[in-house]
DNA sequence: GTCTATAGAAAGATAGAC
DNA sequence: GTCTATCTTTCTATAGAC
C-alpha cells in the first residue's frame, strides 16, 4: 500500500484539518452542548481519543472551530455605500431555512447557551466580524453601531432560521429585504434624529 | 406538627408551583441543555423524581416554563404611537448585564441550540409575544414586521447581555436608545421607502 | 405525597499497546 | 500516528417503599 492509498492515513496535518472541519459542521448543526467529541471524531474518520490528542479538550476544539468559522466574511460586503441594500439582500438569502447550513451565525446562536462558549465567541467577534464591520462605518460611535448591526443580523438569523417562525419563513423575500435595508440604513448614520 | 408548620408540605399544587418557578429560573440561567432536573428539584426543595411525577418529563417541564415565561409582556408596552421610544428605552434598560436576570429572551437565547426546545419556543412565540406585537402594528404585513421587531429585541439581548460584547455593554445608554428607537421606527411603517 | 435507590445511557477524558 | 479499552461523572427516567 502506497502512502496515497488512503486519504490522509498517517498524515498528522491532514487528520487535524479533517477533525477541525468535522467540528465546525457538528458545532454549527448541534451547538456546543449538542455536539459530542465522539460524533466529531466519527465524522472525521478517526477515534475520539485523537480529537483530544490534537486539540487538548472539547473546549479548545470549539475555540479553533469558532475562530475558523468567524474568520471569513458572511453577509457584510466591502462597499460602505452599498451596505444597507447589499447586506439586507445577503441576509434574506442566507437566512432562508433551505440555504447553506454552514455559517458562523448558526454556530453562534446554537452555542450561546453555554457560558464558556459565549466567552470564546465574544472574543472571536471582537477579533473578526466586529472589527471588519466597524471599519466600514464612519463616525465616533462606529463600534457600537457595528455591534447593533450584528445584533440585527443575529436576531433575524435566530427567528427566521433557528426558530423558523411562520411569519418570517413565509414572508415575501423582496419586502423583507426592503424592511431590513431600512433598518441597516438607520444604523449607518452616525447620529440619529432625536425624535 | 400542624399542616402549616413547613411551607407546602404535602400540598401538591404548591409543590408543583415551586417546581415550575425553579424551572423557569434554571432554564433562563443555564438554558435547556444546561439545566438539569436534579438542579431544578433541589432549588424547589424536592427530589428529582417529583419533577417527572408532576410534569412527565424534562421536555414537558420546559414547555410549561416557556409558556409561563412568555405569557407576560416584557419590553413591549400598550401604546402603538409611543412604541419606538418606549420599546428602545425598555430594551436598553433590561439588556444591561446588571439587570433582572429573569426574562423570556434570556430563556429563549440560551435554549435555542436544542432542536426540541426551539420548536416549543416557536409555538409559544406565536401564541404570546408574536400575537401581542402584531396587534400593535398596522398595515398588511404587520405579522412579519412584528417578528422583525422581535428579531431586533432578541439580537440586542444576545449581543449585549448573553455575549456581553464590550462595545455594547460600555455604550452610552442614551445614545443606544436613540439608535434603537430609529430602528424600531423603520419597522413601524407599513411600507419602507424603496432606496 | 414524597422518599431512597438504581437502572441505563452517554458524556469528556486518559492509560497504555502497537 | 492511531488504536482499543476503560475510568469517572452526569444525565433522564423509573421501581418500589412508606
Amino acid at each position: 500500500m502506497s502512502v496515497t492509498d488512503q486519504p490522509r492515513r498517517r498524515d498528522a496535518a491532514a487528520t487535524r484539518e479533517a477533525i477541525l472541519r468535522a467540528a465546525i459542521e457538528a458545532f454549527t448543526r448541534a451547538g456546543y452542548d449538542g455536539a459530542g467529541v465522539r460524533e466529531v471524531a466519527a465524522a472525521a474518520g478517526v477515534t475520539a481519543m485523537l480529537v483530544n490528542r490534537y486539540f487538548g479538550s472539547k473546549e479548545q476544539l470549539f475555540a479553533e472551530a469558532v475562530d475558523r468559522s468567524f474568520a471569513a466574511p458572511t453577509v457584510v460586503g466591502a462597499d460602505p455605500a452599498a451596505l444597507p441594500a447589499q447586506l439586507a439582500a445577503a441576509l434574506v438569502a442566507r437566512t432562508d431555512p433551505a440555504s447553506e447550513p454552514l455559517n458562523p451565525y448558526l454556530l453562534m446562536l446554537r452555542s450561546a447557551g453555554n457560558p464558556r462558549a459565549a466567552e470564546i465567541m465574544r472574543e472571536a467577534i471582537g477579533r473578526h466580524v466586529g472589527r471588519r464591520l466597524t471599519g466600514l462605518l464612519t463616525g465616533p460611535d462606529a463600534g457600537e453601531r457595528a455591534e447593533l448591526v450584528l445584533s440585527v443580523i443575529a436576531g433575524v438569523w435566530l427567528m427566521r432560521d433557528v426558530l423558523a417562525t411562520p411569519a418570517l419563513t413565509g414572508a415575501d423575500p423582496g419586502r423583507l429585504k426592503e424592511h431590513l435595508s431600512g433598518v441597516i440604513q438607520a444604523l449607518s448614520r452616525p447620529s440619529p434624529d432625536p425624535a
